[in-house]
RNA sequence: GCGAGUGUGGCGGAAUUGGUAGACGCGCUAGACUUAUGAUCUAGUGUCCUAGACGUGGGGGUUCGAGUCCCUUCACUCGCACCA
């Protein structure tokens, strides 16, 4: 008789092989038919929400590795709350507006541009943000997110765009906006400000010269000099064509200068006795320059001393004041460096910290402005050349040359584009303690990892006021009216509602598209001068304005989200970006952060920690390793990897997941296969009737799950990977189930020790296939599936709660495992060594003698025999004096001696039994295999 | 350049307050089993030629003792834009 037949191995249909690329799509599809998402919101209550807020992806461009490590983290997230009994709605969202579509767009339109409309080319725009919308979401459902992903946020429908707008209202209402000057690039020729995306360099030549700008009488004394005496500064510039509008000669605080008086000369705009102020370590070689021929240094002292110090303009009668400023350098020049605040970024910079005036004596077309003195309506490049002669003859210029060098150029017409300040809005930081107000609720933001509060705090405190305006087409319109007489912004309650209205039913585009009238009320004045006459204003939003309203737009809007957000989860760089903007807003229209929780992760990049880039052709494309692995695999790597710093990804990487993948599903299918014909509402054994070892195995597990839900409680999700990693391989694998194989196949099928062991498998398999299911969603519900029905089984895994960790009073039994745990590393020692040596084979050859101390001995006990606990034949006691030859552990305490067994062995279970041939119905049998099947 | 972060085996990651570095797992190498079988179990595995020595990016320092604290240096990542 073949006795196989009689065993109760395993039987299941749950495949070895995961399949995970063909299988994955099947799932998504079933869960959307089923709406999986919606029926795991469906059983939480709903006043007990947790609001994990999107932050919008960028509508362009395929979906990147970085997408789905943010995406994934979130959904693990959403999940873990859910299956802890929050209510978890989440609202994916796309940022639509920005100059990177409209640049795309520009590329595809081309000259067409120009004879379009803004609101015909704010429609390609919108087409473009589409297309890419629908392209990403379909990535991201891939990796297995939940969502309202066919109802997300977007920034640019009608709704929001109103919304954005009314949040700007806000702001504009409690004076929190002013309108200032800053510099941009701006090409003359096309009459446009650039991006810096729009600038190219290029090789150009300028007149580069040096300039004297004489002391005020006033701060000789402090030097040393007499007022009679003439001391210049010289500065150094290559823009000649931005003299005009100096205000500022900045020096670096750590320099040091000297003041030089001048001997011997042949330079005519320098005499002899006169004074010059320069670098110290600049002096030789400017001294050349300047055809200085001979000269002393009659002082030195450090940059510092010349802060607040007034010097006279080169050509007009006008102050330039002394100043400090980092960005000095001795690379080129004097070290002192004309100041023109409307004409540089660092000049506008340090200018307005000194409250320098915003100079900007340029007009659109490249002119000076009307009102500029000697060169009035003048071209600036025409003038250029003038200015030079100009200061040549009033003896100002000390010398002159023409460099080339690197120079931005407009992309579109490659002609030299300059810097110059135009007129801006700003959210202004001290306006209404802005600033103040936010860094006190970043406090009481929690921050993970702690650092971000650090990192957002120093940019805060530092940051310039927030400019919000763009010259731009595709964004949101900074709709409000200006008088046409005074420049003054009309704006009140009615002309806001009436612009609002438009926005909600036509989009922004109702801005460029409609007549003031439908807008302003007939017999509207200008509050400041009482002018009839307004013009719109056609700059757009900052688009970080946008999805930095995203907390009002979404979260107060919709019905099924509350505000604050319970978190926002980004990527470390959004400390600068929507962290930042988020913060920013909410503060200055609400005196409060928008978030109670700000989780951050790092970047993505390769194995040896470099980012991933198209020259080094490192990139990993998600859409790669889905195909050819599963998104249940990127999930895997999600969890594995410490997020909160740079996290890495390679093939080894991938490969080592792919491996504990297959062990976690083996483990599964093992538990599985054994509940085949195991009923949980009858075949359930009480905790306190099982026997010991299943007892200890049930025990452990609450162990574990305590410690993964503490791990997921702080987003260590690492953690979890490991924790349930290792319980598959080192508790349940290698100890329990590879003992548990002898009761579950040999004994009666409906036998008190098979249903014990199959009431601890199938506790652990429901318990673990919930426990994943944040983490490894697709194959979680696909083991849920296989799980035997009860009264009690739900459609699907996420609409089960986690189990609770139990606390079972077993003590005594856990202890006594421990115990035994210890012994049977040795004996495990021990037969290796005896396989080794070719005295056995499988460990049911052997039978094993113990020898340890008395305690020791009389723990070692199980329900289900010690020598099953083993895998051996037989076990047996002996005074451990007395044994020899024999492999002893290293403290001495416990010796174990192998020898095969003198047995037969039984034909059923493989076990050498001294039973053997007791049966005479089956006399190749052991008398438990026999009872078996009796 | 400035601000922030990170450097531990082939890989993921451990190391309470300074106290045996590399737990645990993967991988790899051997072996066992053929009743989880494209599975499972067991043992070994930082480096150097052994005794022994050396090892937490490099170099200094504090200390009886440093992955951990201090200084310095290098590498990588993020941020400093009309940029999401």
């Amino acid at each position: 008789m073949d006795y196989k037949d009689t065993l109760n191995l395993p039987q299941t249909d749950f495949p070895m092989k995961a399949s995970l690329s063909v299988k994955e799509p099947e799932r998504l599809k079933k869960w959307a038919d089923e709406k999986a998402y919606e029926k795991m919101l469906s059983v939480r209550d709903r006043n007990n929400p947790y609001i994990l807020h999107d932050g919008p992806p960028y509508a362009n461009g395929d979906i990147h590795i970085g997408h789905a490590l943010n995406k994934i983290l979130k959904d693990i997230i959403i999940k873990t709350k859910a299956l802890e009994g929050f209510y978890t709605p989440y609202v994916p969202g796309w940022d639509c507006h920005g100059l990177p579509i409209e640049l795309q767009v520009d590329k595809k339109l081309g000259s067409k541009k120009a004879e379009m409309s803004k609101s015909e080319i704010r429609k390609e725009c919108r087409k473009y943000a589409d297309k890419f919308i629908d392209n990403q979401r379909q990535g991201f459902i891939r990796l297995g997110g939940f969502g309202d992903w066919y109802n997300p946020y977007i920034t640019m429908d009608y709704k929001y765009e109103a919304k954005t707008l009314q949040e700007l209202y806000r702001f504009f209402d409690n004076g929190g906006v002013f309108k200032g000057l800053k510099p941009v690039y701006w090409c003359t020729s096309c009459v446009t400000a650039l991006a810096e995306a729009e600038v190219e360099y290029d090789n150009h030549t300028s007149t580069s010269v040096f300039v004297k700008f004489p002391m005020k009488d006033a701060f000789k004394a402090k030097f040393g000099l007499k007022e009679s005496d003439r001391v210049s500064a010289v500065i150094w510039t290559t823009t000649p064509w931005t003299l005009p509008a100096n205000l500022g000669i900045c020096a670096n605080a750590e320099l040091e200068y000297s003041i030089v008086k001048v001997t011997d000369t042949c330079n005519k705009n320098l005499a002899a006795g006169e004074y010059l102020i320069l670098a110290t370590e600049l002096i030789k070689n400017l001294a050349e320059t300047f055809h200085m021929h001979a000269y002393d240094s009659v002082k030195t002292f450090f940059g510092t001393e010349l802060e607040m110090v007034e010097f006279k303009h080169a050509f007009y009668d006008r102050v330039s004041l002394g100043i400090l400023g980092d960005h000095v350098t001795l690379e080129a020049g004097t070290g002192l460096v004309h100041t023109a605040p409307g004409h540089g970024q660092e000049d506008y910079e340090v200018g307005l910290k000194y409250g320098l005036e915003i100079l900007n004596p340029v007009d659109d077309h490249g002119r000076y402005k009307r009102n500029v003195e000697l060169f009035a309506e003048e071209s600036i490049y025409k003038a250029g050349p003038k200015i030079v002669e100009l200061m040549d003859e009033q003896g100002s210029l000390l010398s002159h040359s023409d460099i080339s060098h690197s120079y931005p150029h407009c992309w579109r017409c490659s002609k030299p584009v300059i810097f110059r300040a135009t007129p801006q809005w700003f959210i202004g930081m001290e306006n209404n303690d802005l600033r103040k107000n936010v860094l006190s609720e970043l406090k009481k933001v929690r921050w993970t990892p702690a650092w971000g509060e650090n990192r957002i705090t120093a940019m805060i405190e530092n940051r310039p006021d927030w400019c919000i305006s763009r010259q731009r087409s595709w964004g949101v319109p900074i709709a409000v009216f200006l008088c046409e007489d005074c420049d003054e912004v009309v704006t009140n309650h009615d002309i806001q509602e009436r612009v609002l209205a438009a926005f909600r039913e036509h989009g922004a585009d109702a801005w460029f598209d409609m007549d003031n009238s439908a807008f302003i009320p007939e017999g509207t004045k200008c509050p400041k001068c009482g002018g009839t006459h307004f013009k719109k204003e056609t700059d757009i939003l900052d688009v970080w304005f946008d999805s930095g309203t995203s907390h009002a737009a979404v979260l107060e809007e919709r019905p099924e989200l509350s505000w604050p957000a319970n978190m926002y989860l980004e990527g470390s760089d959004q400390h600068r970006g929507w962290f930042h903007s988020s913060i920013l807003e909410s503060v200055g229209t609400r005196g409060v952060a928008p978030y109670k929780e700000v989780l951050t992760h790092g970047f993505v990049v390769d194995g040896k920690g470099r980012k991933m880039s198209k020259s080094l052709g490192n990139g990993v494309d998600p859409k790669e390793i889905i195909n050819k692995y599963g998104a249940e695999i990127l999930r895997l790597w999600v969890a594995a990897e410490d997020f909160t710093e740079d996290v890495r990804i390679s093939d080894d990487i991938i490969s080592r997941l792919v491996e504990s993948y297959r062990k976690i599903r083996n483990t599964a299918r093992y538990l599985l296969g054994n509940l085949y014909d195991f009923n949980p509402d009858t075949d359930m054994v009480d905790f306190k009737d099982m026997l010991d070892l299943d007892r200890f195995a049930l025990v452990r597990w609450q162990t574990v799950k305590k410690r993964i839900y503490e791990a997921y409680d702080k987003y260590q999700l690492h953690v979890f990977y490991h924790s349930f990693l290792n319980f598959c391989i080192g508790d349940l694998s290698s100890f329990y189930l590879d003992i548990l194989k002898d009761r579950l196949y040999a004994y009666k099928p409906d036998s008190r020790e098979r249903r014990s062991a199959q009431t601890a498998l199938y506790t652990i398999v429901k318990e673990m296939s919930i426990v994943m299911a944040p983490v490894l969603c697709f194959t979680a519900d696909e083991i849920y599936e296989y799980i035997p029905s009860s009264k009690e089984k739900k459609e699907n895994v996420f609409m089960e709660m986690f189990a609770s960790v139990t606390e079972y009073k077993d003590e005594a039994n856990t202890a006594k495992w421990q115990k035994i745990l210890e012994v049977r590393k040795e004996a495990t020692k021990a037969l290796e060594l005896a396989r080794a040596a070719k005295i056995i084979g499988h460990p049911l050859d052997a039978d094993i003698i113990i020898g340890s101390d008395e305690e020791t001995a009389k723990a070692l006990k199980a329900d289900e025999g010690i020598e099953r606990i083993f895998i051996v034949s037989e076990v047996k006691f002996a005074d451990m004096n007395s044994m020899t030859d024999c492999h002893t552990s290293e403290d001495g305490k416990i010796k174990v001696k192998v020898t095969p067994s003198a047995n037969t062995k039984c034909e059923r279970c493989w076990t050498k039994s001294a039973s053997v041939g007791h049966s005479a119905e089956h006399p190749t049998l052991c008398t438990r295999c026999a009872g078996a099947i009796a």
